[in-house]
DNA sequence: CTCTTGTCGTACATCCCTGTTCGACTTATG
DNA sequence: CATAAGTCGAACAGGGATGTACGACAAGAG
């Protein structure tokens, strides 16, 4: 069941049609495999010569996405202290959502919700540590429910990266507002929220 | 162009369409109009008799809801200590929001940027009017960006409004939630995060 | 009660998208 | 350079949604 290996410019077509369709179907999930051949420079037969039919493509587009983005997060160090893990975490998280954010928020729709879980499920899992991690040691806050921080989280990043589409945040100050947001929103009732920048020297 | 009055029953059917399509479209911003229709109890033909085209059905959905959001906003008091006018402003807000926050997510695919635009700039606006009093009295953080923090709290809203739909958080708490998580948003680094429930005895 | 207004089902034309087939053409590979 | 692999445009059938037209029927207003 090998498949012998394509020609060097079916693997490049290959490729431009998975980075148009990326691109194509974050600005409309409901973009035709049309615009998608176009976009990728390729004729609409030629697609349909690499995938069997448009789940097919957006399945692979998503699983290439999910792949690259579990290679870049996987190994973020979360230990030490909670605050500036977080900040570390947020880095790491914010490239790839500026890469695939709008891309996933597009699938949401044409995927099975179980198959979304899934993929949510895992950076969601180490957010959650974080969030514990930092609770056991008395720098985060306890009095709302961790499953709320962590949505919370998401929805912070994602409206970071509809703010640098829309070209109200410039998107290398995203990292350092998301950072700084989100500390705010951990940090427990009668603390003092820490200064993001003195977290973020390193950089 | 007065148009003369409708019949009861004509009455009656555009409200149920205008109902109906609220709650289809906030569910799959992509329901057709016979779908519309039929959660309406009404026939895909007598839609059209109201409604020019799905364009003025969604454009009239829409502009009913902003109609009533606006109500309900518009006479928030703002004056006062800043983090209590926050709470109340994100009281109000949370109401209209968690009826109308989804259709009015749903819409923006199929309308126009520019009306969209104006329907945000409204609610926008009051809460930056709110940010930058905060700010003023040195309450509230200066060194991000106020439209991203304009932003991120209505980024928060809608991540609550999702989560409630979830049954991750229950409704009843929302608000306090999204308060506590704004008050963490708004701080200064070096200042102490109020207490929210001290800020929300009056309910 | 009568007449106007509105409703409903069916049917129809139209449009757009999908997925497939075909044959001619081009490009990589050996 | 010769062959196999890949591309392309045109064209087709199918399905679904939109918007319109018609005529029979129900319901509110006076």
């Amino acid at each position: 069941m090998t498949t012998r290996p394509l020609r060097a410019d079916a693997r490049r077509n290959v490729e431009a049609i998975l980075d148009a369709a990326t691109a194509t179907l974050a600005r409309d999930p409901d973009a035709s495999i049309n615009d998608i051949a176009k976009a990728a420079g390729v004729g609409r037969v030629t697609l349909y010569a690499h995938f069997e039919n448009r789940g097919g493509l957006v399945a692979a587009v998503v699983e290439r996405a999910m792949r690259e983005a579990e290679a870049s997060l996987r190994d973020v160090d979360l230990s030490g202290d909670p605050a500036a893990a977080l900040v570390r975490l947020i880095d790491a998280t914010w490239q790839v959502t500026l890469r695939y954010g709008a891309l996933v928020v597009a699938a949401e729709k044409s995927m099975p919700v179980t198959e979304m879980a899934a993929a949510h499920s895992e950076p969601r899992a180490r957010a959650q540590r974080l969030i514990d991690h930092g609770r056991a040691l008395g720098r985060f806050r306890t009095d709302l429910p961790v499953s709320w921080q962590v949505t919370a989280m998401h929805a912070v990043t994602h409206a970071a990266a509809t703010s640098v589409y829309a070209g109200e945040l410039p998107a290398d100050e995203a990292a350092r507002a998301i950072a700084a947001t989100m500390l705010g929103l951990l940090t427990p009732p009668g603390q003092v929220v820490p200064d993001v920048d003195a977290l973020r020297v390193g950089r």
